[in-house]
DNA sequence: CGTGTAATTGAGGATGATCAACCAAGGTGG
DNA sequence: CCACCTTGGTTGATCATCCTCAATTACACG
């Protein structure tokens, strides 16, 4: 089974997981295709039929479930990084289950539904790798449901936590806020919440975290002092 | 690739693509030994170490996600059918995600992390066996979440539609109420807007479907009409 | 036939969504 | 270089939804 597939293996194919399991090293052919996508991209919607798997090599992909039909842009329901795939469930149906957009430039090995499938059936290991890529992603993505995983403040400094160490540029308020379940102005003030308590102190694009283990403790018990509702009074 | 593996086919290790995997049928040995637990019967309690890997035969079984760690019991998160694994996240972390329980009589077939791990070098097509039962319960298992995902009303109707021909036994009322991402009182006041509209008949321990077509409109636009709200007069 | 648990109902309040206005930061073109 | 526009983010006020807590009813089970 292989190790969590990191940035840094990812990129070259002799360290790729998927360039292992083909066998690059030794003159195997890696039926996974780089490709370049610019900020934006859309690399397929929801309800397509899936015609491609793609593999990320760089950058990261925004998957956004879409609920009702009419919309087309759903909401935020995880972020991809190097080392996942896109489009694994059409090994199991006939299309997509989300959309899916880059958010900055991407690098991306894509390979035919059919390709895969024999890739599978060849490579002793392919079944491993991917397995193990599925198995990540599904522990890393687990995105946050509304007011029962808490308030938008302690969903919040969850988030905060959790992505922590990972430096990863902040995305967009409005994914952010998708990504947890809320609203943007929502977000925002929850945002203003933390920071009023000086436990965080939010930049245009980016949050600096200045007290790590209070907030910690909000996303644990949800507790926070912050600018309270004004509370009315009663006769 | 595996098909779906449904309880029909999973009872028999002949049939059962962990025991064809195996190779039961030419003699092969399957590390998966079964078991029975008895209904209520916690098979694992999230942060616990991962020491084994489960397959369901038959049965369900609840997975609870806790969010806080004073809660013992966490949100319901999933029910997993037959045919589906729990513990898998071993290969890839070291504790376990979420916390499981039977929900009625189940029958389990267990190894322990290790045999598991031989399983995969030693059998060709074992990790294929994963890969699918793993794709297919990431496919099947999308919570809902909170009010992004529409009102209550909606998120019901949307359970049922997505339930619909499949009569497996209701959960209860708290069980589904938290996989809905809502409090029982409000799953049932959702319950009996529904009702009041026609469109179901709760029972106590089934629901009946009366008016599929509107059930699915109301899943996909949230409309519908049954008891509004006492709206006040402005000025 | 009591007793305990699950499900329901009701009232009130907290929270987040909605809508609209506003602000700040980048472009873009004159 | 600056008016202009566009886009994303913030703020404020109001409202709908859902949670909370408590009381009550229905049901299962001894």
């Amino acid at each position: 089974m292989q190790r969590t597939s990191t940035e840094c293996e990812v990129t070259s194919c002799r360290r790729c997981p998927v360039g292992v399991a083909s066998g690059i090293v030794e003159r195997g052919r890696c039926p996974f295709v780089p490709r370049r996508r610019g900020a934006g991209a859309v690399l397929h919607v929801a309800g397509d039929p899936v015609d491609r798997v793609w593999f990320i090599k760089s950058g990261e992909v925004l998957v956004t479930r879409s609920t009702d039909e009419e919309r087309v842009e759903g909401t935020p329901w995880a972020i991809r990084r190097p080392g996942s795939f896109l489009g694994l469930e059409g090994l199991v149906r006939s299309d997509h289950l989300d959309s899916a957009r880059a958010l900055g430039e991407v690098t991306l090995c894509g390979a035919s539904l059919d390709e895969v499938r024999a890739w599978l059936d060849a490579r002793r290991t392919a079944a491993q790798v991917l397995l193990d890529a599925v198995l990540h992603s599904s522990v890393r993505e687990r995105p946050f449901r509304g007011n029962v995983d808490g308030s938008a403040v302690r969903r919040l400094a969850a988030w905060l936590v959790e992505r922590g160490s990972r430096d990863s540029g902040q995305p967009s308020r409005k994914v952010l806020a998708g990504l947890l379940g809320m609203r943007p102005e929502t977000l925002s003030r929850a945002l203003h919440a933390l920071a009023a308590d000086g436990v965080i102190a939010p930049g245009r694009r980016s949050i600096e975290i200045r007290d790590p283990s209070r907030l910690r403790s909000i996303a644990r018990n949800g507790r926070h002092s912050g600018a309270p509702r004004v509370r009315v009074e009663r006769p």
